[in-house]
DNA sequence: GCCCAGGTATAAA
DNA sequence: TTTATACATGGG
């Protein structure tokens, strides 16, 4: 990985397996769009703009910005391709998981996102039994509403950046100031669990650090938090590469295509195989269904 | 109208 | 412990 200082912002190339749609495409943040041929939108209290040229990826923001923040959050440090081929080698007790060479062709370009912990949580909270479409509204209208402007933003409408909400931001409203959301009966979810993390109830940090069983369970104690949310929050609001969200899609996946496995199959890097076989089923939707 | 969307809480078997 | 149902929105 080079990366260089430009007009424009910084020029990061020399980088294998990375690209944008698959990345911010995927389901697993909300807040990126596509502007032009690029994408835009905000991690946290951070807004960028970025896209691929034919030397690399270039991203509007400073050297410091790109180091301190943009570098961690796409996970470019670590080497995509080595894991990918060590995948291929981990044949755990004769388990098979040569499959995954092939899913992996369908995203190859597939970062996991390392979010904010409240963020991801609060995200997926309002995902569930929910569409990609509408989760990206409610949340762009939750963060509109209790997010401070933290930027421009030409996408949206009074062409203000809004920064996600912080818990505090959250806990002293009722369902009611939710309403404008119209994120249905997420909201008291969404409220309890802002609560909990202001209160210092639930110590995300802490959490973060615990083995999985506890964590998942901490989590879980959040009403509106199953095995499913709390996974995702465990793997894109973590950094917990263990982790592997298992939907109704991924149950029967996994069945088809790694019989007699369980995540723990894929080792300490589960969840980056789960976002290879997620897109896998998202282009072969009649083995799933 | 009907069905579905990367689920979860709740009550019943 | 497992299975059924309601839950609010909005798009196809």
């Amino acid at each position: 990985m080079q990366i260089m200082e430009n007009p424009e912002g910084v020029l990061v190339t020399g980088l294998e397996l990375f690209r944008l749609e698959d990345t911010l495409d995927c389901g697993q943040c909300f807040r990126f769009r596509r502007d032009g041929d690029g994408w835009r939108g905000v991690a946290g209290n951070r807004p960028l703009f970025l896209r691929e040229t034919p030397e690399g990826v270039l991203f509007s923001c400073t050297r410091e910005e790109f180091e301190a923040f943009w570098r961690g959050y796409f996970d470019l440090d670590r080497d995509y391709a080595a894991l990918r081929d060590g995948y291929r080698n981990l044949s755990a007790q004769g388990k098979d998981l040569s499959s995954l060479r092939e899913c992996a062709l369908y995203a190859p370009g597939i970062r996991v996102l390392r979010q904010d912990a409240f963020e991801a949580l609060i995200s997926f909270i309002i995902s569930q039994n929910n569409n990609v479409g509408r989760i990206q509204g409610i949340v762009a209208r939750l963060c509109r509403r209790f997010g401070e402007p933290c930027g421009a933003d030409p996408l949206e409408p009074d062409g203000v950046a809004y920064a996600f909400p912080v818990p505090e931001a959250l806990a002293g409203r009722t369902e009611d100031d939710l309403a404008l959301l119209r994120a249905g009966w997420r909201a008291g979810y969404i409220l309890d669990a802002a609560r909990k993390v202001a209160s210092g109830e639930i110590d995300l940090p802490a959490i973060a650090a615990l083995p999985l069983p506890e964590a998942r369970a901490q989590l879980q104690t959040i009403r509106g938090v199953g095995p499913k949310v709390a996974e995702c929050v465990l793997l894109y609001g973590m950094a917990r590469m263990e982790a592997f969200p298992l939907d109704v899609w991924m149950k029967r996946a996994m069945k088809q295509l790694f019989p007699g496995c369980t995540p723990a199959d894929f080792g300490d890097c589960a969840g980056i195989a789960q976002q290879y076989i997620f897109h896998y089923c998202r282009r072969h939707p009649s083995l799933v269904r």
